[in-house]
DNA sequence: CAAACTATTCAGC
DNA sequence: GCTGAATAGTTTG
């Protein structure tokens, strides 16, 4: 376990549901604006993905950048979030 | 330690 | 909108 991968885990684990932050934003909270890249490289090879909401964590213009079990079921995980939500807040 | 790789980002056209 | 270059950290040898 990095110092910087450290960083990157806790920032990301705290992302709310429904909501997605960028590379560079979390990269930028990490201390390392720059390490964008490296950021989605520690996503990618986490070895904690149940503490590590990555399909949180996409790219700029909010655009997802890759999965792992595809970019497609990234979207579908994003959506069903926010149905999760719905379904806490109006409880409907 | 050095080289290669990467789920990116920015600038230029 | 697409192509090319640059940045920083992880991983592997």
């Amino acid at each position: 376990m990095t110092p910087f991968a450290k960083k990157v885990y806790k920032i990301v684990s705290v992302i709310p549901i429904g909501e997605v932050r960028t590379y560079k934003w979390v990269a930028r909270k990490a201390g390392k604006p720059k390490a964008s890249r490296a950021v989605g490289q520690i996503l990618k090879r986490n070895h904690y993905p149940l503490i590590i909401p990555c399909h949180r964590v996409i790219n700029s213009n909010n655009k997802i950048g890759g999965y792992v079990f595809g970019v497609n079921k990234k979207k579908l995980l994003l959506d069903m979030e926010k149905e999760i939500l719905r379904c806490l807040g109006t409880r409907k």
